[in-house]
DNA sequence: CAAGATTAGTCAACATGGCTGACGTATTGC
DNA sequence: GCAATACGTCAGCCATGTTGACTAATCTTG
């Protein structure tokens, strides 16, 4: 095995660069889900109920169709995971005021023991991650995955931020789902299979 | 939306600091995987397909086990990917020459065309994240991965590095699959749903 | 105010890609 | 010669994505 067809061209270092760094993006997430997925798989739950968990601990009283411009698949598939998570006890919804069409989505003191047990697995692993590797390797870690993410998606994290980010952006205050990518309801990923 | 029991106290900036790290890897990975999936779904194929191609084109002449041990997914869960990719001519398989008990797979013309295909996707937006961040963003990115992998996979992807990578680690020259970590066959990741 | 748009939910059916368990067949190595 | 190994296969289950069709409540707008 380990057959390059090297020679030492600047090209074929380039290439060998990104590759190494879309193999360590594979791996690396492989990683990070797998903590979640075995704590998941005892209360049978699966990696879907983590994202909703998680999101709706994010944004309390997120509506469904925000969440569903989050995750970024059909309101078909969150139903299921949602209408699960809602009979067992981990989230609760509420009328919405202005707009009483809308499902506004808390979690329950369930629901945050859980989503804090899933996080802190994660969590702890970053923050190992990050202390071994520097604050200034922390913040490159940022800026490269900043620049593969979807711009929307990128500036829906940015608000979050007390600061705004390294970038500051002072635009709009924090709308979560932009109306330009994607719309709502209709998905179009075909991801995660 | 947007509730943060804020407060400016640094435990919960620090907490901050990692979700936002997490929710980037999660957005990062669904766009970086997004053209790829749209290119497979045209010849219908999957992610799994793509896994597949690329490792095999990764390493050449690689035996089924070994593919196994960096997918981590079960022979069956394999079997059923690369027999259409044996069937419709992207892969070939030829017997070991010490063990002729090994499937040495190999991508045909066919099978190149396609990983290039579906790689250049992936490396242009790598390519251009990269550039845009610069080089020492590059080396933050992935040392912050690299703490994050399993460290099986890390020194897999730096086996294959001309240089053996930022922390160079001379020792064994490339085994693929470390004996160590899972061993061989039997897959235990429960993951990618 | 009526019509149309939006929000949420539901039923049904399908595909992908994980999984387990049980076997079969070569080939290797002790 | 026999056990272990490498590979393959059949059968069935599960989670989570998808489409398409349709209902009900509520808002918005002409």
């Amino acid at each position: 095995m380990v057959d390059l067809k090297s020679g030492a061209n600047p090209l074929f270092l380039r290439e060998e660069e990104l590759r190494r760094g879309i193999e360590m993006m594979f791996y690396a997430y492989r990683e990070f889900t797998s903590e979640p997925d075995r704590i998941l798989a005892e209360i049978g739950f699966g990696r879907a109920h983590h994202r909703a968990i998680y999101f709706i601990g994010r944004y309390p009283e997120i509506t469904v169709s925000e969440l569903l411009g989050i995750l970024r698949i059909t309101k078909q598939s969150l139903s299921r995971v949602l209408s699960q998570l809602l009979d067992e006890g981990y989230v609760v919804q509420a009328r919405g005021r202005r707009d009483q069409r809308q499902r506004l989505l808390q979690l329950t003191e369930r629901g945050r023991d859980l989503e804090k047990r899933l996080s802190d697995t994660q969590r702890a692993r970053f923050a190992a991650a990050y202390k071994a590797a520097g604050a200034e390797a922390v913040a490159g870690f940022r800026a490269v995955l900043a620049g593969i993410m979807d711009p929307a998606d990128l500036s829906r994290v940015e608000s979050l931020m007390p600061n705004g980010g390294e970038e500051a952006r002072p635009e709009e205050p924090a709308s979560l789902v932009k109306a330009g990518s994607g719309s709502l309801g209709r998905a179009q990923s075909k991801a995660e299979r």
